[in-house]
DNA sequence: TTATTATACCTAATTTGCTTATACATAAGA
DNA sequence: TCTTATGTATAAGCAAATTAGGTATAATAA
């Protein structure tokens, strides 16, 4: 597990990505998989990840559709055409972000390929 | 410039990643180290370093020593043992969670050379 | 059969790490 | 003389998370 500060921050990029990989996933189903992904290094609890997906939808990035299985309902999540964009956008944010991150912390010659 | 949800979280691993680069720093020097290194896309606020310098006092992580430059005083920041360990392990973990990261938003193989 | 775990959603109070803004002071350059 | 650079410090406020609670169904184990 990860410190708290150091996932502060990109939970928000993390989902948006994830709803990119496929048609549209639900809450819970979201929260699995980065449980599973991440070998429980990184966990979406609900508290942040419900807000997060609240938000998106209000900011339109994200549409949702309610689906019945037996007797309970799974609230889908779809990116929108202005989630995608946003998905990119962020996603290149942080890899960006994180090339800064080893230029600031290794100001060392990059090799360009060290086989 | 990156967005502040990024950045927060960071700042503390990279002011002890910094200060043990060198035998000791002063704030607005690390501040301008930042800013130059990563052409400004990270920026040490003042409001947010003071307080991050502090802490790292008061946890025993630097000790501090005063120097007078002409009439101006700089306060200089050291690590110390502790200090030290407490940076590589953060390093090690932001290097670590950066990784998790990948894996988790980008599941595919990984090439061992793209050239 | 009953207790526990997994599934599935939600929200309110609180914490926290930063931003924004302000303050003080010296030195250098326009 | 005014502005910019150097140098440190703190207080008010914000927003993204944590923590902790709530509701309900389904499956599994004791």
């Amino acid at each position: 597990m990860y410190s708290n500060e150091l996932v502060r921050g990109t939970l928000k990029t993390i989902i948006l990505q994830l709803l990119g990989e496929q048609d549209q996933m639900y809450g819970y189903e979201l929260s699995k998989l980065v449980k599973e992904r991440t070998k429980e290094k990184i966990v979406l609890t609900e508290g942040a990840l419900y807000p997060i997906l609240h938000k998106l939808e209000k900011d339109k990035l994200v549409v949702t559709n309610l689906e019945k299985v037996g007797n309970r309902t799974r609230k889908y999540y779809a990116l929108t055409s202005n989630g995608k964009t946003s998905a990119k956008e962020k996603k290149n944010e942080l890899l960006e972000f994180v090339e800064t991150l080893k230029v600031l912390m290794e100001p060392k010659p990059i090799a360009l390929c060290n086989y």
